[in-house]
DNA sequence: CCAAGTAAGTCTTGATTTAAGACTTTGTCA
DNA sequence: TGACAAAGTCTTAAATCAAGACTTACTTGG
């Protein structure tokens, strides 16, 4: 499979993945929500190839992932800042950090540690059910094709051929 | 950076990301939690090449995310399965899916639909603090250093130099 | 018995991608 | 004038991946 070609994918993981789903820009967008803002300072940060990090901050300010602004004339010097969009990819993010807490910190416990402004108490984030509020887990949920899961009754003419197995 | 070394990293999204952290490798437990569990399967259904397939299970099954183990005898045929610590990846990826659907379906939905078994509803994920049970979002959230961030007074003779910049 | 089929891999080869670091551009400051 | 800074671009060698042929061990049909 080619990456390039994974948004054509009939699977909102898929699509999403074609977008943020590698090491490098997940890191990216990590660093972002800890208000890095710079080309240096992402490439300081992360020691990141300068090429790759040129490629990964022009593909997510594409996909309106990132705005980038000047915030200085003579010369001018931009900032990357995530839109609305990007912020709404914090629940993945926050998950994946929570269980690398859970399953890589060592004894020490996890490097960061994140406190819920509103409360004012550190947390660990939940995931719950969006119509009856409560805690969610994998067993607790099931799933079946939605309208757009692979065509069912009438087929336009020149559609692709959908794939045999189920592709979420 | 190498990706062998990234579990070395002092950062829990880093070290989630050295395991997960590749596209096929998050396919891969998307099928998971699908039911997919052969290696004939996770063939058909992703079309990875069967070296990466047998590379990306080996690492899954030695990290303890899946386990592997025989269906049948003569001949001896293996499947994969979510451990506890698989499972518990689950608010990511469905964050990560329901992100995509809100962001890249089409017109007709999503091409799946997540049903709640417990309350019998279609849901979509939320984030909610484990403290006060209220949704939470990127801007409501504060970050401090742990006691396992970059080691403070006294550091260890032969202890590895830390980065500079702040690493989560 | 022999041939074909099946599941789960392994191996080989050529195409992509990445890492590392030098180089470029535009402007400031001493 | 020379040194410095930020934000890139370019080059080349090394690592990773895609595609598909090959392997192993056992079953089933003729």
């Amino acid at each position: 499979m080619r990456w390039q070609t994974l948004d054509r994918e009939n699977c909102s993981l898929a699509r999403t993945l074609a977008v943020v789903g590698d090491r490098w820009t997940l890191l990216v967008l990590r660093d972002c929500f800890l208000r890095v803002r710079r080309f240096e300072d992402f490439e300081a940060s992360l020691k990141i190839a300068r090429r790759v990090l040129a490629e990964r901050l022009a593909l997510l300010v594409e996909e309106g992932i990132l705005v980038k602004r000047p915030y200085q004339d003579r010369p001018v010097r931009y900032e990357y800042r995530l839109t609305e969009k990007g912020l709404e990819l914090y629940p993945a993010l926050i998950s994946l950090v929570h269980w690398g807490d859970k399953h890589y910190a060592g004894k020490s416990g996890p490097p960061l540690i994140h406190r819920h402004r509103t409360c004012g108490h550190d947390f660990r984030s939940a995931l719950t059910c969006s119509e009856c509020g409560e805690a969610l887990d994998a067993r607790a949920v099931e799933v079946r094709p939605g309208a757009a899961a692979k065509p069912a009754a009438p087929i336009p003419a020149n559609h692709i051929r959908s794939r045999t197995a189920a592709t979420p």
